[in-house]
DNA sequence: GCCCATTGTCC
DNA sequence: GGACAG
DNA sequence: GGGC
């Protein structure tokens, strides 16, 4: 990541020791010896700069080449060579014959998010001493090179290096080591948490009043809707945090991600007062000492430093598209990636693709759109008269982000039951006739996921109005009455309120998954109701209804559009 | 130092 | 059994 | 990244 940063702001990268080379750029951790043993020296020639790995952040922060003699960018063992020549002003320029190659640092590409170079984005203690040229003083450039002197030229390990060069590329997408020194540099203040040591006390304690307090911080014991946003004096901290969750999104940093978002629901609700010390953000669930010093910095400066470094990051819009494809993931985006794909042109014509795939570039633009809620109900309506030409009694329940409220929908989410008829008979139905008919008709265009005949319960695929061209997904969950509860709360979402849900009932010994609401679950590890796997299904409480399940897991009752967390 | 939801389907 | 999806 |  160093090295790919280093690039874009005008450094080059000497893969081989030759003339070129200007600056030794030495990692935390190796020390003097080790380097000039790796490059066969007996001394490093005097003209040449050997500097710690922080040295490229700073100039790139500063915008120039900062003062390499710097006790900050020494490396370990390395001794000054004694150098104060009579200071002549030629030689103050900094490296002549090297400058043509490399030491013009350049603007980074991206100019939108640029700024003042006055005010760099590092600690107050780098910030109060901006480094300069000023102080430099080194020897003239000798003529007679040291790896001259010494013979041959090196012959460059390149294994070692494109091993580094591949691990680089492989890291490139993961957390960003990069701004760790900015973040550990800050000495972590004592932070007053008294309020959460009573909370802790009555968990501990295994007293269950009516609503402890432990579970208030639990996504789905807040009502949440899209409509709070602007109102809130916490609304310009909450995009800035929002920005960075979105980017931990991006690289695939599903923790961190989940960490922001947390944090920001936290924030959301914090709606009378604007946060603004560390100390007052802490108290909030969800936010550490690390987030909270974040907060304090966009409180005060508006602005975070780390998300200024992040919209550096070279963001893969390769990957980034790959990703979009249905049947796609992580897995499978970084692998094109890195065997050269470069389009969905070249997916089609040179990779293996699965079959759903296939569906997912062919119709890439569609299932990537969304849809208004009336064409959501159209869709409903399709399925609902084929449904009830067979049997009136069979109902259709449009769930997803429609039940929710969402103006747009990315897809249709239809819930399918009958009264007082088993599963099996349910799906024997809509797997053998309603389906097949719905393909007849030119509605139903492809199969995504197909249940399986013995124990399924959903069908993914796409669907097309005879209206429109293009192809939405559209899913079936198959439920008999006895857990349409459950099978409602799970298929309206949203994935964090379900997960909250979910997580409350483990919490309480519980389970909750499509089907229903158990209690008396065994886990694995012996703590009945934390974590690890389970030993016992568990015993019943609720499924047929939603509200009951709300209610036997003690979270008040929540309509749709207040699930959206 | 581990957990952070849970299940079904595809491959 | 991992990847992917909902 | 937070909680335990």
């Amino acid at each position: 990541m160093r090295i790919v940063k280093a690039l874009k702001y005008g450094a080059t990268w000497q893969k081989d020791w030759n003339a070129r080379v200007t600056h030794i750029i030495v990692d935390r951790g190796m020390n003097y010896n080790q380097v000039t043993a790796f490059l066969k020296l007996q001394v490093l020639p005097n003209n040449m700069i050997m500097v710690g790995e922080g040295y490229p952040a700073d100039c790139i922060a500063y915008r120039m080449l900062v003062d390499p003699t710097q006790q900050r960018y020494q490396v370990a063992g390395y001794i000054k060579p004694a150098v104060p020549f009579a200071v002549d002003p030629a030689a103050r320029e900094v490296a002549p014959s090297a400058s043509s190659f490399s030491l013009q640092l350049k603007q980074a590409r991206r100019a939108g998010t640029r700024r003042e170079p006055q005010t760099p984005s590092r600690t107050e203690e780098a910030a109060s001493t901006p480094p300069t040229l000023e102080t430099v003083r080194r020897a003239p450039r000798s003529e007679n090179h040291a790896w001259e002197r010494t013979g041959d030229l090196i012959q460059q390990d390149s294994d070692e290096l494109d091993a580094a060069i591949r691990q680089a590329k492989e890291l490139q997408h993961l957390p960003l080591e990069f701004h760790k020194q900015d973040e550990d540099s800050r000495p972590s203040s004592p932070a007053g948490d008294e309020e959460d040591d009573e909370v802790e006390h009555v968990s501990k304690k295994a007293k269950m009043p009516p609503n402890p307090a432990w579970q208030d911080r639990f996504q789905c014991m807040q009502k949440h809707t899209s409509s709070d946003s602007l109102t809130n004096p916490n609304a310009a901290t909450i995009a800035v945090l929002q920005e960075m969750c979105d980017h931990y999104a991006a690289m695939r940093d599903e923790w961190r991600s989940t960490a922001y978002r947390r944090a920001i629901a936290s924030l959301c609700k914090e709606n009378t007062v604007r946060v603004v010390t560390k100390e007052d953000a802490q108290k909030l669930p969800f936010v550490g000492e690390r987030l909270a010093e974040k907060i304090e910095e966009i409180a005060f400066t508006n602005r975070l430093r780390c998300l200024d470094n992040a919209r550096l990051e070279p963001n893969d819009h390769v990957l980034q598209t790959f990703l979009k494809i249905h049947g796609v993931g992580f897995a499978q985006a970084s692998r094109w990636v890195s065997q050269g794909y470069r389009s969905l042109e070249d997916l089609l014509a040179k990779a293996n693709l699965s079959e759903n795939q296939k569906v997912g570039i062919a119709r890439f633009d569609d299932f990537n759109a969304r849809m208004p809620r009336a064409e959501v109900e159209e869709h409903a309506a399709v399925v609902r008269d084929v449904l009830h030409r067979i049997d009136a009694t069979f109902q259709i329940h449009i769930m997803g982000s429609y039940r929710r409220g969402a103006e747009s929908s990315a897809d249709i989410d239809l819930i399918i039951t009958r009264p007082s008829t088993s599963i099996s008979q349910i799906r024997t139905v809509i797997i053998d006739t309603v389906v097949p008919k719905l393909f007849n008709s030119g509605f139903l265009k492809a199969t995504l996921a197909a249940t399986s005949r013995a124990n399924g319960t959903k069908w993914h695929g796409a669907s097309c109005l005879p209206t429109s061209k293009t192809w939405r997904r559209i899913d079936f969950l198959l439920v008999p009455e006895s857990e349409l509860g459950a099978a409602m709360i799970y298929f309206t979402g949203n994935d964090i309120f379900n997960r909250s849900m979910r997580l409350l009932a483990s919490k309480k010994g519980m389970r909750l998954n499509q089907r229903g609401l158990y209690k008396d679950v065994m886990r694995g590890d012996g703590r009945p109701c934390s974590r690890g796997e389970k030993l016992t299904e568990g015993t019943p409480v609720a499924g047929s209804d939603e509200k009951k399940i709300f209610e036997a897991l003690g979270v008040p009752w929540r309509p749709p559009h207040h699930r959206i967390c």
